[in-house]
DNA sequence: TAGGATACGGAGACCCCCGCCGTTTAGCAA
DNA sequence: TTGCTAAACGGCGGGGGTCTCCGTATCCTA
């Protein structure tokens, strides 16, 4: 890669960065290149779709969601394992701006890249769930869980405090809607 | 209303509906010009937001599912009675194109139209959680079960059988995510 | 039937996405 | 250092969309 190339790489994820935690997953990407200083082309040679461009955005934060649920891999409180990491999720969806929408598109998108983000997430949460399963309904998957928190994003985007109303409407999911009963 | 105006409003709904039942809530204004055969002025004068658009064609099924509600007070099962028209009101969000985005949109408008769909399906549904309060988790909310229905949704639009699977994650919800226990 | 109120239509300004191609420039090799 | 070539750049042009505005056609009433 050009030193040149590199360096508008950069400068564009970064600008794309701001831009979208502003704008939404819909910011413009005529906008993205103007603020960055280069021509639309160059968005285009670089993220040949909005979605690669989405998905260079948010590679360092489902890295770090992946990670997290690597590490709790193997603990003893199974459940809670995957709790903590369901949260987690709960709150960068939520938080980060677009992150929800990017996750629901690629889940649309048909021709799956190998490593779109809810296919991280998916293969990363997996073996949480497998791990959890005796303390989970039976035929929860880990699909049905990720599915579930980024519609919860997505209905949660414009509240005052997206993250814990997220959260709340996580915990009414994992406890369901009757009232607590004791084994 | 001047007859030439109720007609125009007659056709831009109908094809309001059809264009948004085969291109989702974002269908554009202009095409459905064209195909009404009518100005883009038009449009925008029967309808000045798309929001405005949005609750118009959805209106009749928004009265039908909050008329569902309003038979289903009184019952002795409570609960069940709830638990009915959740289902009924998940299958229409996620089986009719685009309203679950409208639903989800009209959460967002700062101005609340006072009969904004969700504004009405919050109302009608609210006397039903109030009757099954019992049977529910404390603290639970009509607004909380919208927001959530209308979350799944616009998580399953794209699947390939939208209302089976957004039922099949209300379900989860419902019951939570813990293996069932008997009382 | 005549006139005013009402609704219509589409032109104009602006923005966006997308593909394309002539031009510039980085980096290698002589 | 100086060429040279392939890679990268920039921005133009076409196709759409939204929104506003105003001259014109249409309806309805008196």
């Amino acid at each position: 890669m050009r030193a040149d190339a590199q360096r508008n790489y950069a400068r564009l994820l970064a600008v794309a960065e701001a831009e979208i935690a502003v704008n939404g997953a819909d910011a413009s990407l005529e906008q993205i290149a103007r603020i960055a200083g280069v021509g639309s082309g160059t968005v285009r040679r670089h993220f040949p779709t909005r979605h690669a461009l989405l998905a260079a955005v948010f590679r360092d934060r489902v890295e770090t969601l992946c990670a997290h649920a690597r590490d709790r891999l193997g603990r003893p409180d199974t459940r809670g394992a995957l709790l903590e990491w369901l949260g987690a999720v709960t709150t960068s969806a939520a938080t980060i701006r677009g992150l929800a929408m990017a996750l629901n598109r690629d889940r649309t998108a048909d021709a799956e890249h190998e490593h779109c983000a809810t296919t991280q997430l998916t293969e990363a949460g997996e073996p949480l769930v497998r791990q959890a399963a005796d303390d989970l309904a039976p035929g929860v998957t880990v699909t049905d869980l990720l599915a579930l928190i980024t519609g919860i994003a997505l209905a949660t985007e414009t509240h005052p405090d997206p993250a814990a109303e997220a959260n709340r409407l996580l915990d009414l999911a994992i406890t369901g809607l009757s009232p607590i009963r004791r084994l």
